[in-house]
DNA sequence: CATATTTGTTGTCTGTGGCAACATATAGTC
DNA sequence: GACTATATGTTGCCACAGACAACAAATATG
């Protein structure tokens, strides 16, 4: 009775040519996904922004509804002379579960097809959590957002943020090193538990894809991203306005990108990368914080300086700025998005991250670049794990289907 | 009467919905595509490929036919049983000029829409040669060549291949240090000069478009390629099938990817990268070779083996390993393409090559790629050239207008 | 209240691909 | 060599998505 991963439905398709069924879904697609991504729009910007027939529009949109998948708020006025347009929202009765699994902790939300939260649990483990403990943590914990959201909600699907490799193909768990786990059938084991489709990625690239879709990324093509989290300094980027992935999807891990040569013996970690020489731990052991969340860590900082902190500042610096114009020359982007505890670097040293990086970066790449700084929210990262769920969805509104819902509700009793 | 740039039908569409005669263009798009790529394709195949109908086939291909982009060549049989089915060609009658500009020489060739290279004009020239001069020189060859192919062929254009930085948008040479030039408008001033519509490129990011679409990269999504050529090393990817090229064009140099911190004085070159750290020359000059081509100087550096000699390989092996080991962590790709001068240095250590690479590249993603080295001719990098004219005939032929070939044949007069 | 403007709705039309039946051409078998 | 099985090209008809035009509806402006 269970499939093994969800057929992803749209993603490859079968043949090259496009017959109507293909248009049809085309366009679904895409007004559902222009929905999904600004959260709602009246009918008039839809036909402004897909160039379709307003006739079309319209017959789409009643498709859209009796699908469940988008609902019409009354007519907005004002705006100007003329019949007003009538609002389109996508519906929050559909719903995907989100799941962040840290060091420390494992949240899941419930996120809405607009693409908000709609609630969160967060569940603090001792350790880095085993694979199983995790499986039955998610379990629990969406089996109680479940009885929260109550009857007539819809769920797409789970996705899963985990720092470390996955393969894409069937969300296994390669190797995390943080979590300590090695080829961890993650996927396959949360979806006999919970009857879900359950898709897997890694968190670097799950902060991008919210950035990307919904955050100080929007509506840019290429972009690289650089986060630093508890688990080490990770990374993503998108090329030609789609994420970078790899043939199995270790892809874009930016954080390995080399900036000197390192010792030539393989060690546990990747010396000579920009993760090995960026450490968070090298600047909290600086000041007198045994441990600190990243905002409490630049307040302290900015108020205690001393040549040590400054130092290792310094040198992280210098270390980033390679790293960024080495990325600016491969990738050319049009932005470079810093986070978490990279946010914090930018932050105290912003002049001299910019001076370093024009030191070796190409001038033409480094005409098109902005440089841009985010505090990294796990509500944001929770966001982007929501869209692997909703991909498939978005990707083929008409033949997406919801996998059974009565086996579901059975897990919370 | 003429236009700037060529504008790029069926690239940047303008809405996002699709219509009928979306639909359309892009089955005519992807049959015309699937025989330029393949040479010749019979209606069997092009039915199994498309996942089309027979009678969509049948349909398609005769408007092609109409359109003169392709030809019906007699039934060939032998196929086991059943109606033997006929075999559809693209049309040689339709070309496009491919233009190299190297340091010494500057080569045309005409490239038909098959794919293959019908003839080739090579000019040497003393030094580099000046905007001016290549403008000129390339104008003489085209007009040569045209006159050769005789009347009755349409020519969909003209592309050029460059090393040096090219704005895409409208074939700005923004820096090409090798031709010392700076913001050349290559692509404007031979578009007044022949009346046809010039596309130019980076010539490494053409070598592996050929290489991709035609040679050793076929059918693969993710490749990474690095060439050594007279003009230091270039390289390109391919990123989930589509060439990474960054906003403005400028990306994908891969030669730029930082091996070591290098001084952090910003040089003429780029300290610390791989074009930096390794130079042809550099083993030219531990020869007592003055000048050679690339088989001459392996011939040469295999049978006079010295520990200079030696040194130079191991210093430039282990520079490239620790580049692509870098490479294949970003890229996760399925196949590193070593070309030139590099597929030298493959062929003189490949042992120590794969060696030191696995010694930093993640476990997983080396288990996916394959390091493939191909000899660099320039007949593939004119082809990979050619691409760039044939782009618009392939993405939409059915609207896709042939310049005016009556201004054209006055310049040969 | 009249007019201009914009948008939604409805019915009709166009054109593209699907489909089924038939025609055609080969290989294999007796 | 005739017959069968198989595969492909051809033809006429159909289904269906989106375009279009005419009309209705709802607002702003004077």
């Amino acid at each position: 009775m269970l499939e093994n991963i969800p057929s992803d439905v749209g993603r490859a398709e079968q043949g090259l040519g496009r017959n109507r069924d293909h248009v049809r879904q085309h366009n679904l697609s895409t007004i559902l996904t222009l929905l999904h991504r600004e959260g709602a729009l009246s009918r008039s910007v839809l036909t402004q922004r897909t160039s379709l027939n307003r006739s079309t529009i319209s017959d789409l949109v009643s498709e859209l509804e009796s699908l469940g998948l988008a609902t019409e708020a009354p007519t907005v006025s004002g705006g100007g002379a003329g019949r007003p347009s009538i609002l389109v929202r996508p519906s929050d009765s559909v719903v995907a579960f989100a799941v962040a699994i840290d060091i420390d902790a494992i949240s899941v939300a419930a996120i809405g097809l607009s693409g908000h939260k709609i609630s969160l649990k967060k569940r603090r483990t001792p350790d880095a959590p085993a694979v199983g403990t995790a499986v039955v943590v998610i379990r629990d914990l969406i089996s109680q957002l479940k009885s929260e959201l109550g009857a007539g909600i819809r769920i797409a699907g789970v996705g899963v943020a985990v720092p470390g490799q996955v393969r894409q193909e069937d969300g296994l768990v390669r190797q995390a090193d943080f979590l300590n786990w090695r080829e961890a059938h993650l996927a396959e084991r949360l979806e006999n538990e919970i009857n879900l489709p359950v898709f897997i990625d890694n968190d670097a690239r799950l902060g991008l894809r919210a950035e990307h879709e919904f955050g100080s990324g929007r509506d840019l093509t290429d972009v690289v991203y650089l986060i630093g989290r508890s688990a080490g300094v990770g990374g993503g980027a998108i090329v030609g306005g789609r994420p970078l992935s790899g043939t199995s999807g270790y892809g874009g891990d930016l954080g390995l990108i080399r900036i000197s040569e390192g010792p030539l013996i393989q060690l546990s970690g990747h010396p000579g990368t920009l993760a090995d020489l960026i450490q968070r731990d090298e600047l909290l052991d600086a000041t007198s914080l045994s441990d600190a969340d990243d905002p409490t860590l630049l307040d302290y900082v900015r108020d205690h300086p001393s040549s040590r902190i400054r130092r290792v500042i310094t040198a992280q610096v210098d270390a980033l700025a390679l790293g960024i114009s080495s990325l600016i020359n491969l990738f050319n982007p049009q932005a470079v998005i810093l986070a978490g505890y990279l946010s914090i670097l930018h932050a105290l040293d912003a002049e001299r991250l910019r001076e370093r990086i024009s030191l070796s970066a190409l001038s033409h790449s480094l005409d098109d670049v902005h440089i841009i700084a985010v505090p990294v929210s796990s509500s944001r990262l929770l966001i982007g794990a929501a869209e692997l769920p909703f991909g498939p969805l978005l990707n083929a509104p008409g033949v997406f289907t919801f996998r059974n819902p009565t086996s579901l509700r059975a897990i919370s009793d």
